[in-house]
DNA sequence: GTTAGTGGATAGCGCCGCTATCCGCGCGGA
DNA sequence: TCCGCGCGGATAGCGGCGCTATCCACTAAC
């Protein structure tokens, strides 16, 4: 397959896959010649990954590419990958860490999953923007909304574990590596528009006025 | 408060407090003279809003604008202020509506949807990123991570329920506004994390090879 | 009276995700 | 055999976004 044909295939610009090759998202095609290169079905499948981390999943392109980097490492225990994808994942640090109020809301975070026993590296960074969405919620004097927080973990234990389960389920170390990244990024996207989707129904059941919703 | 003040308290920077006011985020303080004027702590709480929904929230200024400017309509009644948040949430259009492959995705998330009864307007957007997402799934060949939507789906249901009986519960309208805009946004925020932490320690727990978690 | 600071306006910067253009070369059809 | 499209590779540029810098006439505070 040359490149238009990778293009057209794919929905990428040509353009595009030029640069996601400029940024080493994307391995060059095998050379056939001085200025000649075919590419395969590995390439179609990990443009089309790119496509979804990017568009979908929202990452920035640096961002794609640790987390393929991170893929690519063929000795990496899935474990280990889930910590690289999440990495990938963390925005730029938004508040100080020397400011009181967040370092409470942080502590807060870690005290409920230490409640929970979750086994969790102390200095995750996923705990950092947990704290950043805590400390928003104090002041912004939203305090009572905190109450979901023990709903929102259970939420989030009943999930990880289904995912994790079906990823596991796989057997095979290749495809649960790949299970891991589309799971986490992939399914976040799942996961928030079905919550606003279930937000519209609980609040058109509580406030709307109105008996013929059939 | 003169706007020196304004910044030092709420840790933004002059000249973004005045992007902000140019960009109609903000209103301007109350003139006190030919050039000068006067802000109070409403102001300082919006800007608090502002640099949530852009800095935890992820959203972009345009989008921002939007979720203030339907906070500031008063009459406006909670229920459609949500699908006001919601619709500032989204972020442009992914996938061609002609994509069969998209459409059946998109018709397999309103099926579930359907399926547990949820009351909600079948042109809302999320049910497109929904579908942006599952149509990824089948494209990169993980049909069975899609096993876990029933999951999600419960996960959703579960905390938007305790969400939206939260916010009722405050009772005074102008309370529940704010409530919703924060609650959809930050909570988000929240849940993402979360669910990161959980998977963490679902996977440190079934593939990490130790017996000294302690 | 001096000076730091104010509101307001305009222009520019830095980053990011592409996109356009150019170049010399090879492949494929007549 | 020759021609012309397309190739790969490289470099430069573009458009949007979120600020940021500078300038201005003015004024409150010392």
């Amino acid at each position: 397959m040359r490149i238009a044909e990778l293009s057209r295939h794919s929905g990428t610009s040509i353009p595009s896959i030029k640069f996601y090759l400029r940024e080493r998202l994307l391995t060059a095609g095998t050379a056939t010649g001085r200025n000649q290169a075919e590419y395969g079905d590995g390439h179609l499948y990990r443009l089309r990954l790119i496509r979804a981390l990017i568009d979908v999943g929202g990452l920035t392109v640096a961002a794609a590419r640790d987390v393929l980097a991170a893929v690519d490492t063929p000795e990496l225990p899935p474990h280990f990958l889930l910590g690289a994808a999440h990495g990938a994942l963390n925005r730029p640090r938004r508040r100080d860490a020397d400011d009181p109020s967040w370092r409470s809301a942080r502590d807060e975070v870690v005290a409920l999953v230490r409640a929970r026993g979750w086994h969790v590296d102390d200095d995750c960074p996923d705990f950092d923007h947990a704290a950043d969405a805590v400390a928003a919620f104090r002041a912004l004097g939203q305090d009572d909304l905190l109450e979901c927080m023990e709903t929102y973990a259970d939420a989030a234990e009943l999930v990880a574990a289904r995912e994790v389960d079906t990823v596991i389920a796989r057997g095979e170390p290749a495809r649960m590596v790949e299970g891991v990244v589309t799971g986490t990024i992939l399914g976040e996207a799942v996961l928030n528009a079905l919550r606003r989707l279930a937000q519209q129904d609980a609040s058109a059941r509580r406030l709307v006025d109105t008996g013929d919703l059939a």
